[in-house]
DNA sequence: GCGTATATTGAATAGTTATTCAAAAAAAAG
DNA sequence: CTTTTTTTTGAATAACTATTCAATATACGC
């Protein structure tokens, strides 16, 4: 049959570039584009194609494609680890603190050695906080104002 | 409080050990290092963590940490690929041909290229399967034989 | 074509996970 | 130490996802 094979097509474009977090959701979206599917064939399409629920930092989920990593150097998917993994920004000095979901500061720190600021001079990565080392103040408020840019929300408590 | 990092430092270990795939099995599995543990917490803690659940190829689900990917040459995470992506290996002449999951040839394909195995002359992969060319029949049994034994056919841990 | 094997599908249901809410524990403030 | 505030926790429940099973559709061999 052709179908299935069309609808996971369809499938992997919306979650590319859909937050779809449900399967009743994802069938509302296919639905949309005239395709019409039942929760139970989603789960069994989820899974075959590896799909995955992930946490996102300010709560709620996202379906996400295990992509398949190319050369290594895929912005978007750096930008995307900000965005999910960061849960706040501040600044002192020229030094930007960001702080992640426990467990992630490795992860995220990699993704902003690789996006390859010009403001950052260096990094270092704890359990859920980074450091981030800029040349100056200005500078330092700039990585900030970037982070928060991608969604990671800034200045807490 | 303590006792909540220090669980959250034990599912970690555990979730890098053994094969999880329920809050109920994890909760057993942190009773049993004597941290007593309900399933709603479990919920919390998996979140906070950034806990994913992934589909395995032979069937069923495995909790997965969002691991630092490191200089990018982990060969304990691309032998983890195969063994969660493939669903089958095939031989012919001197080609293997690796199935895969539907969307995950292209990072099988990767993760073997990675694995520098010297019985490879180069890879192919197209949506679901993967071609392996070796310099001869002998090589290419080697390779399938290698791609079982890390359990392409969806063992157990 | 026809019959048979295989694959796809959705409704119902079972199984799992997330959230709510109230209680209790810790931490902070006085 | 006492009060107040914040955090952590589990029971109950809501929400969501996986699987079963029977129906239907498609591919296959003849």
């Amino acid at each position: 049959m052709n179908s299935r094979r069309v609808r996971q097509a369809a499938i992997r474009e919306l979650l590319r570039s859909e937050r779809i977090d449900t399967h009743e959701r994802l069938a509302e979206a296919l639905g949309r584009r005239g395709i019409e599917v039942s929760q139970s064939t989603l789960s069994k399409d989820l899974r075959e194609l590896g799909v995955v629920r992930v946490p996102r930092a300010g709560g709620g989920f996202r379906y996400s494609l295990p992509e398949s990593r190319g050369a290594g150097n895929d912005r978007g998917a750096f930008e995307r680890q900000l965005r999910d993994y960061v849960t706040g920004v501040d600044r002192a000095g020229n030094m930007t603190v960001v702080k992640t979901l426990p467990g992630h500061a490795q992860t995220v720190c990699e993704a902003v050695d690789r996006l390859e600021w010009t403001e950052v001079m260096g990094t270092l990565a704890g359990e859920n906080t980074i450091f981030v080392l800029s040349r100056s103040a200005a500078e330092a408020r700039a990585v900030a104002r970037r982070v928060i840019g991608l969604g990671g929300r800034g200045e807490e408590r």
